[in-house]
DNA sequence: GTATATTTCAAACGATCGTTTCAATTGCGC
DNA sequence: GCGCAATTGAAACGATCGTTTGAAATATAC
């Protein structure tokens, strides 16, 4: 065991066998999902030996961590370090929601443009993820979001000081569902007549066009509760 | 190979293989997702031969097929007739977005709601099944979709004539997802401090909750396209 | 250059997968 | 009741799974 950072300047020769395990990984879990994948199919396209993942990583398990982790922390860390200097430059003032909802989409896609990430697998591997059944996945998502998400939802408790804690994040879980059903480019609408989404790839477009729906669903007017008395309707 | 309906009668007492092979199938799916269940634990818990499955269905792709679409095929034909309903008493005035959406979201959580569904467990699989890699679910999925998805739109497309087209689908795209998800139950809001969603059982005030936020959403002012012309911010 | 530690390799492990086989059992028409 | 089709049952099929092993190859330290 060992980790020499050195290796780090002549891996574009030849990049090491940890990482290409890493980069193969990441995109097979996300074209074929976490259980879909077998170690065989990762460590042959990967040009290595079957044995070098559970020698780098210890098991197939600790190899799926390692490929959520290694995205995620930094991304999640950057967005908690993007708010905080949105809220420095605001002052009292508060972050407006669109500067919120926008650092919290761009970081996202900003991670997924460099070069280095594969070129927009891994969001759709995260956007995939996130209603993965399997307790070990969600068990290290709750762990990588549970500080950023604190962060977001005071931030947007500040930008929307008349809305109940409560239907906040509500909102708040509508918002994390709209933006990763389209990370993960489930077009359920791709096959409606006449619309292809065609700009998938103009990033800031998106951007814009998610920035404005939710901000205004997170303004939204509160649903009227008169009905919340009484037991709710048994449908007939 | 035949089709017993007086077999409905006594099926209190004892359901038949076929039907107690779907209700695991799709309890255990949702549990651990398509690939991750085998035809060993299915038929294990449903107290049925193991080679009953390829008797009924033929394989495990024919079960998984029959387990989605026995509830979102009449699911999505509701839906349509409801919004047929809907269209035809609100005469030329065109129906209001928020009774779109409530016919939409509603009959999900009808179904969900009905004791022949299993008690919630379907839609929490449909939920997850969305954002599957397998090309077969997709394939089911886009089959089942297709029209129901192509009547909402024209609804909204009425409900919302200064909209573009192009900006409207992607507005549905951002609407299934934040559906999608909270139908799920995936709550990545869970975790956050001091809050539990503690009513999400409460269905008609997630579904209002659901209704208001989309609402403003589909309604919201058109992003700036006034960038769109310049390349995009390459990230510093 | 030799010794030591790290990494790669081919091969095999036992377990479990979806599927098939074929005999035993059941249910229904006559 | 008998005869036949439908269904269930136990067992096994070959394939593939994640993991382990121990030797060969490579890199590092002295």
């Amino acid at each position: 065991m060992k980790e020499i950072e050195s290796t780090r300047l002549i891996q574009s020769i030849a990049p090491d066998t940890k990482q290409r395990i890493l980069d193969t990984a990441e995109r097979l879990f996300m074209e074929r999902g976490f259980s879909a994948t077998s170690l065989r199919e990762i460590t042959a396209e990967a040009k290595v030996n079957l044995a070098a993942v559970n020698y780098h990583f210890g098991s197939k398990e600790a190899l799926t961590e390692a490929v959520l982790t290694r995205r995620l922390q930094p991304l999640n860390e950057l967005r908690v370090v993007e708010l905080a200097r949105l809220s420095a430059d605001a002052g009292k003032k508060g972050v407006p929601i669109e500067a919120i909802l926008t650092a919290f989409i761009s970081t996202a896609f900003d991670l997924d443009d460099a070069p280095a990430a594969g070129g927009g697998v891994f969001m759709r591997l995260l956007g995939r993820a996130v209603t993965e059944p399997s307790e070990q996945v969600k068990n290290i998502l709750q762990r990588q979001y549970s500080a950023m998400a604190a962060a977001y939802k005071l931030a947007l408790m500040r930008a929307l000081p008349n809305l109940p804690e409560e239907e906040l994040v509500w909102r708040m879980q509508f918002l994390f569902g709209a933006i990763s059903y389209t990370m993960a480019g489930a077009n359920v609408m791709k096959l409606v007549a006449s619309c292809e989404l065609a700009d998938a790839s103009d990033r800031q477009a998106v951007t814009q066009r998610l920035v404005a729906f939710l901000t205004a669903g997170l303004k939204a007017p509160l649903p009227l509760k008169a009905a919340s008395a009484q037991k709710r309707r048994s449908r007939k």
